[in-house]
DNA sequence: GAGTGGTCTAGACCACTAC
DNA sequence: TAGTGGTCTAGACCACTCC
């Protein structure tokens, strides 16, 4: 009748079953000793803990050990919620180091999406996105550099998070458009975001507009890895 | 400089670049083929091709050879469009066989979503989305019975897509509500989406309503494999 | 220095597809 | 029947982490 599952199938079931209950950052056992537990070869008892890998339900570190995965919910909807913001919702601890600043020539798709004319400028803003120290996300910000007198310069002065920069100013902030999708990312950013290879990736494209004059704020990039952030799409209201 | 990339992920670039301009469903070297054209064994050669399968670029066929895939854009947003048209104005041919039809007691949050009483009875509607002959979604959709007169009669009458029925009846679609998540499939959905061990799909869930009265129509579960379908979820306005 | 995951080899058998 | 991808073995070396 069921089809005959392979070995390595059969074996990272009956792991999944057991660390099912085990705390996040729960070290398992290493690939020769399953290997040995389970009478298999290290490729087979490698090839189960790929698989939960796959399922997101462990981490794998080189040199340390296979982990019990801490996943993190980032619902993304209407409401415009910063990184710290949705990390520590969810019970974890975030940071949110910048990478780069630099005031640029916006491409033609930015200058669009910011209703900007052809000669403007706009900042860009790369940050990294961590949650528990695990590099999660990587943000390109683009922001039209005259929103406010010496607005750049706040950003310089270690801002940890844009919405209180752009708060402080006056604005109120609302997300205005937004896309999602798996895509691969380029060499840059995988290498960027820590992953080997080029394994699929959320594609976080969003516009944020000020919700009284609408007028547009920012477009930013945002890539995430979906083995630290369990990203979720809504619109329209659950309730 | 640049880290010392492993010998398949180098091959797995030169392959991806070979084959970038080729068209969809065009077969690649075989593994042993391949082993042998760049000197390497040819578990280092599969390797290769695993991570083009993990990018979505190919789709390998047991028995049969590696293929140049071909996906379908998938866009989600708020207005709502039917399996056939949305494969349809892809280019590729949709099919959307009903696996079954049953008139079961909701759950609970069917109930809710729906806004039904405590007693009410619901039309279960489990069909298939095939893209090019290739199964790509399973859907579960749940709605009232009583939408109109001998309604469940219409759905066994062979229907093909839902959208028509419905408007038939008088009702103008429109998605109230949804959600888009990478989750992990049980063991039954994998199973009928034919795909191997339990990888992330895509799972949408969706409330469509009549857009006159507000009634809810239809709650459905869709999980889809996101290397048959390039979904994206879109909300706010591109313009 | 011991242990871990990452890569790679050579070889084998299997189930499946296509002819 | 020949060729393909899927699985599995035993063994090896490496880079890395942690103590």
């Amino acid at each position: 009748m069921t089809a005959a599952q392979p070995t390595y199938l059969v074996l990272a079931d009956q792991i999944a079953e057991e660390i099912a209950d085990w705390p996040p950052g729960k070290r398992l056992a290493s690939e020769v000793d399953l290997a040995e537990r389970y009478s298999v070869s290290r490729l087979t008892a490698r090839a189960a803990l790929q698989e939960l890998e796959r399922r997101y339900l462990v981490r794998r570190a080189k040199g340390s050990g296979t982990y019990v995965a801490e996943r993190v919910d980032y619902l993304i909807n209407s409401r415009f919620t910063s990184w710290s913001e949705m990390v520590r919702k969810a019970g974890a601890t975030p940071s949110r180091p910048t990478v780069g600043v630099n005031v640029i020539r916006p491409s033609e798709e930015i200058r669009d999406r910011l209703r900007l004319p052809a000669d403007a400028r706009v900042v860009e803003l790369v940050r990294l996105g961590l949650v528990n120290d695990v590099v999660a996300n990587l943000n390109r910000s683009y922001l039209p550099v005259d929103l406010a007198p010496g607005f750049p310069d706040l950003l310089a002065n270690g801002a940890i998070d844009l919405a209180p920069v752009l708060s402080s100013i006056g604005y109120r902030l609302k997300r205005l458009w937004a896309r999602a999708e798996l895509a691969t990312p380029d060499p840059e950013t995988a290498r960027a975001l820590q992953v080997e290879g080029r394994p699929p990736l959320w594609l976080v494209i969003n516009c944020v507009s000020d919700a009284t004059t609408g007028r547009r704020l920012q477009l930013s990039y945002a890539w995430n890895r979906p083995d630290v952030l369990h990203v979720q799409f809504e619109f329209g209201n659950p309730d």
